[in-house]
DNA sequence: CGTGTTCTTGATGCCTTTCAAAAAGGGTGG
DNA sequence: CCACCCTTTTTGAAAGGCATCAAGAACACG
């Protein structure tokens, strides 16, 4: 699960043409500002599906920006228990709190097959020493991890399982939504019903049958790793979640 | 629960002799640090147990650090379930999400009677732009707080109410002893059990059940307001909890 | 010493877990 | 293209953990 699949020339996408700031959830950013993401980017790295991108306890992890696929961060009990923290799709900062804290806590896993911009972990000083802007970005983003993070932990501690499955939907939905990753109410859907429950705190077998509960009252429908939200009025009021929309991201 | 206690004047506690500096929980800072640190300080308040520090929603949250007393971090759901995501103690930054994102996502409250330091959120900027090295700290420290939540968000969703018990004890434990709050294995613990329910994803008559059964199991006592840690072997055994130890962390 | 809050305890029911096994996919080699 | 194996998903049945309801006990406060 860790072999390296070829990565491709440090210059196979260039940040200054880079596909992904052009989405909605992303701010625009100055010539000068890309080309300093630029110089600090080394590579640009394909993983495959279940690869490590970053083990527990690592101490040497590189800061990445997910360039495309999904990923997710998670947290292993001693006695094998995992519970998924939080799912990273593109554009998302990869590792910041492993970079910054210097020994991960946690595991970042390939939930697809990804592309990572790697970025060296001492470059990130250099950051915050020569470009304070981008500095405060990269706290910015941070934070919002950590908010999401918040909204993860209110859902597992206070939402019952139909609850934290039409959330979490309702929650990946908006997202996909945000990046242009959504056509006709349907996107890319790769989680295994393991890494729901996993997410969820909940078993395997409750979260099947939840899942499926939801699937029959018309929430939403599965079919060749897609997902289609039939009802969001429902499923967003079943979710119990009202969140405003947040404000475009910088995208490092 | 708003109305704002007096507070002591701007220089009432000088951060160059404040008393947090020389627990083993900080690094050292040198004198020029600590003079900006001081000239950020605009001011040294009191609040009383109970007090919304910052309200959910709120968009103009200064930053804080906690000088003395206990805090906690929460969330709400439109139903009135209420999440506590994490518990500030002494040292801690409180807001640093809400001054970065400029809309708190969640509310912070006073557990105790606290006396904060108080930052203006626009000095934040004036840290990245001319203090690179304290802005990585702020940085750190917003990394530090997530991988906290991380950790509650592993407790409430894979472990079961005794171990979720075990786990916070041990926990807010350890980080009062680095304060040196702890003394014969005894510390002030201020927590009501419907705040520790609500911060256990548990029901309030669930965790008066499973706490007095720990209790009776010999892991600990408590009596006027403190709670003595009697067996912590065997409390993070039950916590399944073995995480490494931290390093001081700044102090700013 | 009354009154409101917090804590405790018992009883009941349901949500969720666990155990078990069948069904459905997915990939590989013959 | 089919047989075969392995993983993932689904379903059923039983048990248990946790939530809810209810009310008494302990505690704080003016």
């Amino acid at each position: 699960m860790t072999e390296s699949a070829p990565s491709n020339g440090r210059n196979s996408v260039p940040c200054m043409t880079c596909p992904l700031r052009a989405k909605p959830a992303f701010k625009d950013k100055s010539d000068d500002e890309i080309r300093f993401i630029q110089s600090m980017k080394i590579e640009h790295r394909h993983r495959p599906a279940g690869a490590d991108i970053i083990h527990p306890g690592q101490e040497d992890a590189e800061l990445y920006t997910l360039f495309s696929g999904w990923a997710f961060r998670y947290q292993l009990l001693p006695d094998g228990r995992r519970q998924i923290l939080n799912f990273l799709l593109p554009g998302d900062l990869v590792g910041l709190q492993a970079s910054l804290l210097s020994a991960a806590q946690h595991g970042i896993e390939a939930l697809t097959e990804v592309e990572l911009c790697v970025f060296p972990r001492k470059r990130v000083w250099d950051l915050f020493v020569h470009m304070p802007a981008m500095a405060y970005e990269v706290a910015w983003l941070g934070s919002r991890e950590e908010s999401l993070i918040d909204q993860n932990l209110t859902s597992v501690g206070q939402r019952n399982a139909g609850e934290r499955i039409a959330a979490l939907v309702i929650s990946l939905y908006r997202r996909a939504e945000t990046l242009g990753l959504v056509s006709e109410s349907s996107f890319r859907f790769p989680l295994s019903q393991q890494q729901l429950a996993d997410a969820l705190g909940l078993s395997l077998v409750h979260t099947s049958k939840t899942w499926s509960r939801l699937r029959k009252a018309g929430l939403f429908t599965t079919s060749e790793g897609r997902l289609t939200l039939l009802n969001p009025r429902l499923t967003s009021r079943m979710a119990l979640l009202y969140e405003r929309e947040v404000a475009p991201r910088p995208l490092i």
